[in-house]
DNA sequence: GTCTATACGCAGATAGAC
DNA sequence: GTCTATCTGCGTATAGAC
């Protein structure tokens, strides 16, 4: 029963994010995180008693977030045509707001694949998976027949990569004459629902 | 005049691109990077001064084969929405030969911005644009008019996160029963010869 | 050129005063 | 709970023998 939630363990929470997200596990500096909170190395270590619990409490967080999106899609009150474009835009406004989230998982997972395992499935209560709901849809008739995997990685791809590999983008950009800016993200919505679309829309 | 590209150093720099492919320039060792050449780990400052100047060399190396790929794109035998379908294609067997050179590449942009946008400059000689050979097209009336940066982020996108969120993709696949495979490379070039299709081509 | 041994600094973690 | 001071281990880098 504890209604007590230390202000300086938010605090450090709070912290922590940032310098994780911006740095991973293996770079981010605990003195940094220190810093960013305002508080000592040593209060660290009293409130998560060393960095890789400190990092969990944070990657937990991290991936409630990322599969949070999905609940768009168990919205029975709309036709899937429609949820699968508001899972794209959700998407989007997610990596906007933490545009540091995608890379940050990658990082990790690609570096501990097994961890990340386990704690996806920790997670996995929902059944808001896009691929059941795309063959929930194909079945209805709903949508057009497709490979509900690959629409899947194809769709995904569009909306997260832009984040991803923004500083390669901009430099692209710049050698080009061209812009790649977070106010694209309008037109990066229309591509997408564009594909999605040209995928899925009943004729 | 220097014929003599010592052996040592270049099982060195093999060793070293694999680890710092795996790790990145902070994740990677040392002492890891001797142990796949098989030699000592004096020796590789003895080659190459310190872990920064070694990692350099890697990555110039992976940057020259990141932008060799868009060499198909001058290839003025072809229409240029071949060339279009040829650098999608090249870009996945690329990646699927190297399939860690896309999060290397972006892991340590993302650290160091600046260094990179400095080395990228080394390599921009080439006028194989995939941004200008689009506009090109556009003038000529190849191509169905598009806004050409964001065609390229959307295509990039797709050839390349497929590799980047490998590990994510492979959870989400066998939690829903599907296949996430290299040997799914040929469908995804086909889902994305479609996109190009949608988007570009002369109806 | 290649090795062993070692110096050096940094970052995570702990001890202990307050 | 929060701090300062300190220990410890690891990883880069160097010295110096062969």
């Amino acid at each position: 029963m504890k209604l007590k939630d230390s202000k300086t363990e938010e605090v450090i929470l709070e912290a922590a994010k940032s310098v994780f997200m911006e740095f991973g596990l293996y770079g981010a500096r605990m003195q940094q995180i220190a810093d960013r909170a305002g508080i000592n190395k040593a209060l660290l270590h009293y409130y998560f008693r060393n960095k890789e619990k400190l990092f969990d409490r944070v990657f937990e967080n991290a991936l409630a977030r990322y599969f949070q999106n999905m609940e768009v899609l168990l919205d029975e009150s709309q036709p899937i045509i429609d949820r699968v474009h508001s899972y794209a835009d959700r998407f989007i406004d997610f990596l906007s707001e933490y545009p540091q989230m995608a890379i940050f998982l990658i990082k990790e997972v690609s570096l501990n694949q097994a961890l990340f395992e386990e704690k996806v499935n920790r997670h996995k209560k929902e059944k808001a998976s896009l691929i059941l709901v795309l063959n929930q849809g194909m079945q209805r008739g709903e949508i057009q027949p497709v490979d509900a995997m690959m629409f899947f990685v194809n769709l995904v791809s569009l909306c997260t990569y832009p984040f991803v590999a923004r500083p390669i983008f901009k430099v692209v950009a710049s050698k080009n004459g061209a812009q790649w800016d977070v106010n694209r993200n309008l037109a990066l919505k229309e591509s997408i629902h564009e594909f999605i679309n040209n995928k899925i829309k009943p004729l």
